[in-house]
DNA sequence: GGCTTATGTTAGATGTCGCTAACGTAAGCG
DNA sequence: CGCTTACGTTAGCGACATCTAACATAAGCC
């Protein structure tokens, strides 16, 4: 989840990652739309690609790319986290350590 | 939003208000169970309460520290976001966009 | 094989972050 | 007022992040 949340800190990435929420779209495209140069967004891409935001398909020369909802899933388990209060949050505790067993990391 | 995930981002600030979820605390109590000095948590401290994700409450000389779940909730928004599509989406925007009146800042 | 298109990678400059050490402030007690 | 306790703030340093410019790779076309 430290990823996710590096990734998420900066605003440019945040927005590359609405960018592809819908729609699956190629490195040049999503570049053309920033004001700043395509090794910049590549870097970007890296970065959310990494932390499990970003799923990469590749078609001839390009790069497809589309959001990853399932990568938000540590941080949203976080987020909720303060949502709840007593029972409710053990209930959740007790079924996150049950499917430990099933994930490899990406916590 | 984007002052809450590079808070979040630090992963001795998510311990911070972890800490301080359910129990309100002093800083130095607080300080007190880190490997850091003092003015280092203090520090963390300055900056999730100006993200607006702790509540400050005086009481003498002491200060005493507590999660404000509130804090969250526009990254409650942008996660939960990615968990739906079409006219879901389109109904939680428009309340958004509803509310938006009423708030002051805290985007 | 050469040329083009699409993209990733590296080097280096600049900025920002988190830490410690030293100093400042503010409340309570005698 | 002087002393102590509890915190915050600042200066300065080392580490890391982001950007641009230049170079590298890889597929498709002729």
């Amino acid at each position: 989840m430290d990823a996710q949340l590096k990734a998420l800190a900066e605003p440019r990435r945040r927005k590359i990652l609405e960018l592809v929420r819908d729609q699956e779209l190629p490195a040049g495209e999503i570049a053309r739309r920033f004001a700043v140069t395509r090794p910049a967004i590549s870097q970007h891409l890296t970065v959310l690609r990494e932390a499990g935001l970003l799923i990469e398909r590749r078609e001839g020369t390009k790069r497809l790319y589309r959001a990853d909802p399932a990568g938000l899933l540590g941080l949203k388990r976080f987020v909720d986290r303060f949502w709840m209060t007593g029972l409710e949050r053990l209930k959740l505790e007790a079924e996150t350590e049950a499917a430990r067993g099933e994930r490899k990391d990406q916590a």
